[in-house]
This record gives C-alpha cells, sequence and structure tokens, in this order.
DNA sequence: GGTTTCTTTTGACCTATATCAAATAATACA
DNA sequence: TGTATTATTTGATATAGGTCAAAAGAAACC
C-alpha cells in the first residue's frame, strides 16, 4: 500500500496522525473503461491513483470527447469543483487500465481537514501543485504550435503518451486526433 | 481598509487572530506601470490588490508580451510558482493603473501558515478557487474560437474589458490583437 | 496647444490546422 | 482463429486567424 508514501511525501506526519487519516479511505479495484463520475452527478469521491491511469473528459456540443486531464500513480483525481462546491459535474472521470485507487468522501475529507492542521497543509499544497501544472499546461496550449505541444507533453508525462490511445492525447493538446498523427509520423522519421 | 473584509469573505477568524494576521501585511501604494516583480526575480511577496489592476505577464522569444492573468481589487497576486518554490520568475507582475496593494512576505505567510490552522484553510480555499479559475480559462481557450473567448471574457471580468488595453486583452485571450480589434468592430455592429 | 509616442484599426495576403472521407491497422470477442 | 468493432493513418480541401504594413486615433509631454 503506498498510500501513506503519497501522503508524507508532501507533508510528514505523526504515525499516528497518518494511521487516522489513511483509515477514512477505501481501496477500490476498478475495471478499464469504468466511469468513476457521470457528467452531471455529483462526485462525492476524491480518488487516489495506486495503480492504473485515469482521465476527465467532457462531451462538446457536438458530441465529441475532450480529454481534460490523465491522473497516473500516486496524483489524487476528482471532478474538482464538483467534489468541493457538491454542485453538479461537468466532467466525466473514467479509469482507462484496470487500477487500483484510494477513495475518500467529502464529509471525510472536511473532518481531517478540520481535525489535523497538517491536513490542511496536504490539501494546500496539493492544490498548488496542481495549479502550477494546469499553468503551465495552459502555456503550451495558448501559444505552442501543435508540433510543440506534443513535444511538451512528451517531456511532461512520458509515460502516458505510450499508456493512451491517441485519440486521447490529441484532444488533451487541442488538435485533431489527424493532426497528432501526422505529428507522429514526422517525429519518428527525424528520429531515425 | 478593506483587507479584514477580503480575508473574512473567505474564512472567518476570531477577531484576535484576524488582527494579528492584518499586523503583517503592509500597505504599498503604486504609480502607473510600476513592476512589482520582473522576470528572473525570486518574488518575494504575496500581494492583495486593494485598488487598481494589476497583470502578469511574459516575454515570448520574439520580444512580444503575453498577459498571463489580470488581478483586480480583493484579489490575491504574486508570481506564484516563484513565491512558493522560491526560484526566479518567468513573469513580470505589473500594476496598470495607480494602485495601492497589501503585501506580505513569505516568511511572515509560512509563519502564519504554521500558527493558525485557519490561516492554512484560507489558503487552501484560496488556492482551489484559483485553480477552477485557471481551469475555466484553459477550457475557453483550448476549445473556443477567438469570438467566443472574447465573450467568455465579457461575462467572467466584464469590469476589466473596459479598464486595460486591447492588446493585454487579446494577448491574455491567445490571440492577435488586429483579430480582437475586428472581432469588437463586428460585436458593436450586431450589438446595435 | 502642438508634437511625439503609443494604441487601435484597416487591408491584403498566407499558413497551420481543421474537416471530411476513405483505407488500413489493431483489438476485442464469439 | 475469424469476424466485428474501434483506433489510426493518409489524402484532398477549406478556413480561422496569423503576419506584415500602413493609416487613423488617443494619450502623454514639453
Amino acid at each position: 500500500m503506498k498510500l501513506p508514501h503519497y501522503i508524507q511525501n508532501v507533508v510528514p506526519f505523526p504515525a499516528d496522525e497518518l494511521e487516522d487519516i489513511i483509515s477514512y479511505f477505501e481501496k477500490e479495484t476498478v475495471q478499464k473503461n469504468t466511469l468513476l463520475v457521470k457528467e452531471g452527478q455529483v462526485c462525492s469521491k476524491l480518488y487516489i491513483v495506486e495503480k492504473g491511469v485515469g482521465r476527465s473528459y467532457y462531451l462538446k456540443e457536438d458530441g465529441k470527447e475532450i480529454t481534460q486531464w490523465f491522473f497516473v500513480e500516486g496524483q489524487f483525481m476528482s471532478s474538482i469543483e464538483s467534489f468541493f462546491q457538491q454542485n453538479p459535474s461537468l466532467y466525466y472521470l473514467e479509469m482507462l487500465e484496470d487500477s487500483v485507487v484510494y477513495s475518500i468522501t467529502r464529509e471525510n475529507l472536511d473532518l481531517l481537514f478540520a481535525r489535523y492542521h497538517n491536513m490542511e497543509k496536504l490539501g494546500r499544497l496539493l492544490s498548488t501543485e496542481m495549479l502550477t501544472r494546469v499553468v503551465n499546461k495552459l502555456n503550451a496550449i495558448q501559444f505552442q504550435t501543435a508540433r510543440e505541444r506534443y513535444d511538451y507533453m512528451l517531456n511532461e508525462y512520458p509515460d502516458i503518451v505510450n499508456r493512451v490511445a491517441l485519440g486521447h492525447i490529441a484532444s488533451y493538446l487541442g488538435m485533431t486526433q489527424e493532426t497528432l498523427s501526422r505529428i507522429r509520423k514526422a517525429e519518428t522519421r527525424n528520429r531515425s
């Protein structure tokens, strides 16, 4: 069980606090392609991925799926706004591989935030870390060519590139799958 | 002085805690076009805008300024990654009008985070709020036409649109100023 | 108040990437 | 293992918005 490590890595907790915190998490085994949350539902849990990859996505008016974020081992995964504001989720959460995740409900998380000062700190640090990631992606998307965005992805999330469908990566990077396919072709040519 | 209100609005503090917290902030009056932080400097302070508008921006390789974010009354303003990680800022921070801001240093903020559980909570909530905003912008930038992005801006930040230079808004929205100028022209035509 | 400087608008042209359509390849499943 | 389904590649064509250049308008400054 790696959950304690994920937590200790961000904020060191005394053993007893850590044990108490862990006890509020529940282990869930989920199959490939399972939806953890659907659009319109209130997202009641925050997940931490122990094994597998997940993604959040939404449907454009024309029905196309747009991948919004990928979640890998050690990352927390949720439809954040829905989870914290308790309003209907704009996103689907899906596991792309057979996975193991730990989950905690909003009530229990609030309870832990209130009980442990350090827990609040953990929340703050994870939140600013996520903020930095999103800002980086925004910069990449906003001012780089399709090619440069793919390179950014290769650098920032090299493992994901080879684990998930090309179409998912393309929509994550804000381009069509045709364009990404052409970029990949060009890159292999250049590399060999 | 509105600082106490800004804080109480997010997390209610006991009067004595609030007073102590406020005492660590310093009031600064800054003139239009003043840079609070330059690229390459470590951003040593977090600001809260009491009056005026600020922006963060960076320079592309070709020397063009790209506005990354606007900050208005009641918002905290900083080169967040630089401030929290204490590494050189990628961004400039600039006040676009004659302004009044409150500032706090990293050391003092950390001291307050450690001293008050509620302060940590404030940090967490502000951070998730910012995260939501950035995610919204990312979605707008990634999948909307230039026209739709301007409409998003009119909705989300109507006051800013009429306070800052067109060129700043254009780069914030990921388009050229020529394009934004044409969009505005088309919109006035439609509206009248 | 006139001149300089900065900002916005307008026009002509161009390019990166989207769209549409179809072929091929890979994966799942019976 | 063969067939159905889904994902990826390839080609032809279209377009939103970029680039460059210059004019018009607004603001700043002596």
